[in-house]
Parts: C-alpha cells; structure tokens; sequence
DNA sequence: ATGGCAAACCAAGTTTGA
C-alpha cells in the first residue's frame, strides 16, 4: 500500500466502503511503534503489524478473530551483510483461515543480488507451504501479497517493455508456478480473466489512466480453502484520486464453510 | 474520468519501488 501512516484516512474509508473481514497488507513502510493501530480498532478490526524500519512491513486485519500470530516463516531467506531478516510476512488464523499477508522481494535487476534474493525466497515460501500442506491437507491457508511476479505475458500490458526486466523472467515465473503447484490455486484470475486485469500501476507517466499496469498482487489459496472460493475482483476504483498507492486491492469472496 | 512519481529518511538529496 506504500505506507500505512501516510494513507490512514483511505485506508479507513476503504475499510468501510468494502466491508471486508479479513485484509492483508504490504509495504506498510514503518516500525512497529509507528504502526496506527486506531485506524483499524476504530472499526472493529484486530490487526497484527511486522514492521522493522521504513522499508517493507506487513500487516493482517481482521474483525472475524485473529490468532496465533507468527512473524516470517521458517527458513524465510534474510539479505545483507551480515544477512539479516526482512518485515516480509506475517501469519494469523482468522476465522478458521490462515492467512499470510506476503512480501515478495521486488527483485530490482536481473543481475542485482536482490533477483536471486527474489528466487531464493519464492522456493523457500513454496517449502514452507508444502510443509504445511503435508503436516495437514485439510488446512484452510491463503498466501496473500505482492509477489513481484508477472506470471504470464497478459500480466503486463506489453511484453517488449519488459525485455530484460524483472517480474516477467522463466525463473521468476516457475518459482512462481512452484507455489502453485506446491497446491496453492490463483482463487483470484478465474474470476478475472485478462488480458488488461492488473493490479500495480506505476505512478509514473500516466501508467493508470493509460492501463499501463501489471497483475502482481495474487491470493494463493490451499485446496481446501480454494474450494470456498466463490467470487473475485481487483479494486480498480482504488487507484483513482488523490493520495492513491500504486497497488489496488485484490478481493476474494469466499463460501462459509 | 483521470492525472502528469511518491514516501521514507530528515532538512538536501538519496533510496526504494517494478
């Protein structure tokens, strides 16, 4: 959402309008201490914040219960030197569903040490999954975020722009493909066929108003989850106006159950 | 109808994003 304390009236008033149970939030861009908490309480919202400076930071909100909050995943790559972790991804049961809220690094550069950064957490997410998949079936698990990944050629609104680039890579896509297959269903594009869905829009050039964006952001659902899944959409309205982050919000609807 | 980068650090300019 490119920082929660500076888009705290949106946020609220997004909040409301969807009425939402459950949100997962990226790039909150703030400390633990500096996380508005109120903005969410004020609405009936329990939320769990993982931030460790201005940079990353991820959140879960929920007002259908909220437990067992784990901080990064295991074996969640770190980066630097020394290698130090990252506010990537936040877990908590919310209503019978486990719901991580993820940050895929963005990878930067093919030839950036964050690309092989990128892929070395992509594979060590797709472990952590299938780990748990094993340790239970059943298990109602939803990887929410920013991957960071274009998975198909329809996801950016023109391939040879991206020639070279980032996000669009064989490697970054079958680490993507990995994560699904590791049993992880895209709930999301079934409900919104492309071309031209996207879900990042960069702020610059007039990429919005000219449909200049990117599908990035996904909900990655466990078997039994996905078989809840009822209905999708991108909140493409989110993106207008002022103060608006670059990225819209990704809805998925699912059965009780 | 929309919006021409934006937000973090912190006080000028760099880093990050994708």
């Amino acid at each position: 959402m490119n920082s929660v304390r500076a888009r705290g009236e949106r946020i609220a008033a997004w909040l409301e309008r969807s009425d939402v149970d459950v949100v997962a939030i990226q790039e909150t861009k703030c400390k633990a201490e500096q996380f508005p908490e109120q903005v969410f309480t004020d609405l009936g919202y329990e939320v769990a914040h993982h931030g460790l400076s201005q940079w990353n930071g991820v959140a879960v909100a929920s007002r259908v219960g909220l437990a067992d909050v784990q901080v990064g995943f295991p074996e969640q790559p770190g980066f630097g030197d020394p290698v130090a972790p990252e506010a990537r991804a936040i877990g908590a049961t919310c209503g019978g569903v486990r719901v991580w809220s993820l940050y895929i690094p963005n990878g930067r550069a093919i030839d950036d040490p964050h690309y092989t950064y990128k892929l070395r957490w992509l594979d060590r997410l797709r472990a952590a999954g299938a780990e748990w998949l094993a340790r239970d079936p059943a298990a109602q698990i939803a990887l929410c975020g920013d991957f960071n990944v274009a998975p198909q050629d329809a996801d950016v609104w023109d391939m040879d722009v991206f020639e070279g680039s980032t996000h669009v890579t064989a490697p970054e896509r079958d680490a993507f493909q990995a994560v699904v297959d590791a049993g992880f269903a895209d709930v999301v594009r079934p409900y919104t066929p492309g071309p031209g869905v996207y879900t990042y829009w960069d702020y610059k050039g007039l990429a919005f108003p000219k449909r200049k964006g990117m599908r990035i952001d996904f909900v990655l659902a466990s078997p039994a989850l996905a078989r809840r899944a009822a209905g999708a959409s991108v909140d493409r309205e989110e993106r207008k106006g002022k103060g608006a982050s670059d990225h819209a919000p990704v809805f998925v609807e699912f059965a009780s159950g």
